[in-house]
DNA sequence: GTCTATATTCCGATAGAC
DNA sequence: GTCTATCGGAATATAGAC
């Protein structure tokens, strides 16, 4: 893949999570980029083949982030995973899932079924740390184990929303509750 | 206020949260009623100014569903809470403030500003409950009642989102979570 | 209060040159 | 791979008749 192929889809995923996926057009990338909007359609031809990219995106990102969290114990690798989305809330975005989900009626079928697969990835993931700690004992919490994975992301994906109306408090203050919630005694 | 400018309201309310704010037009709202794009901008100058007019028939309602479960207590009351995101869900829609959120950097100040106050009020209601929930002993949970209360608000908010991409079952587990967390023995 | 008509701007997308 | 040029359509919004 070329470097304006992979520029394209980056700024494409940082409006998208800005503004969302119908405020964004071809123009507002190719005003960051020193490109055209008919070079943009070169790579992408339908704004559904970008926005089926940037999921893609995503879904490379947490596979490389599930690698590298390998190593790490169970309350170590939720705290990880709590803090990509204080990146999020810092860099005052939103997480992809929320706002696709949000415009999901006007969104392209093969966005949503690309969409429907990055999620299963990432619940299935955190259902995994969440049955390990608990066999572990390293985490405690109420519920099964894939409710709790479930309750954890929609928390956190929420938070970082809020933030964007209430600001960083909020965020910090469900962050740190969540965390809690895990390492009950 | 005469019908025709509620009608215009409620429409624009319906989809706002179905298809988000930036992927509805005056002409969308002028197809569901009988009445041409014009008609609304003679009721709602703007597009801001009609968004900020469903955010305070959301403040309205919340008013009234407040004064609706005085007499509850407050299990009850986080009952009633919780089943207004289920009707959400139903319907196939999203909560309001989650879809303001994810577009936040492309709303009008004035839509913004409306939009934290109708957070405040929810949010300030809820904060009372788990409060009196508390010193009654009505309720039982980790963390202080504001934290408790923005980890309710945000999980049923993103709950009705994630069910768009997994479907109804992710919303009743998470709402099951949130009602066995406050009723912890 | 609602209409027709229109101005202006922007959108996603395509054709064809280089 | 990127360009210029342009199409067809839709968006928000306004002017002025009824």
């Amino acid at each position: 893949m070329n470097s304006t192929k992979e520029s394209i889809v980056n700024i494409a995923d940082d409006l998208i999570r800005r503004r969302g996926y119908n405020a964004f057009s071809y123009n507002d990338i190719s005003k960051v980029l020193a490109v055209k909007n008919a070079a943009i359609h070169y790579h992408f031809p339908t704004k559904s083949d970008l926005g089926v990219a940037v999921i893609d995106l995503h879904i490379q990102k947490i596979d490389h982030f599930i690698k590298g969290v390998a190593p790490l114990s169970e309350p170590e690798k939720v705290e990880a995973f709590l803090n990509i989305y204080e990146q999020i809330q810092i860099n005052k975005k939103v997480c992809l899932v929320g706002t696709l989900a949000t415009d999901w009626d006007t969104i392209d079928d093969k966005i949503q079924q690309k969409l429907i697969v990055f999620v299963n990835i990432v619940g299935d993931w955190l259902t995994g740390v969440m049955e390990e700690g608990l066999k572990k004992g390293s985490l405690t919490f109420n519920g099964d184990p894939q409710t709790r994975a479930m309750l954890i992301i929609t928390s956190i994906m929420a938070a970082a929303q809020m933030a964007k109306i209430m600001g960083p408090a909020s965020f910090q203050s469900v962050k740190n509750a969540i965390i809690n919630e895990v390492n009950r005694q």
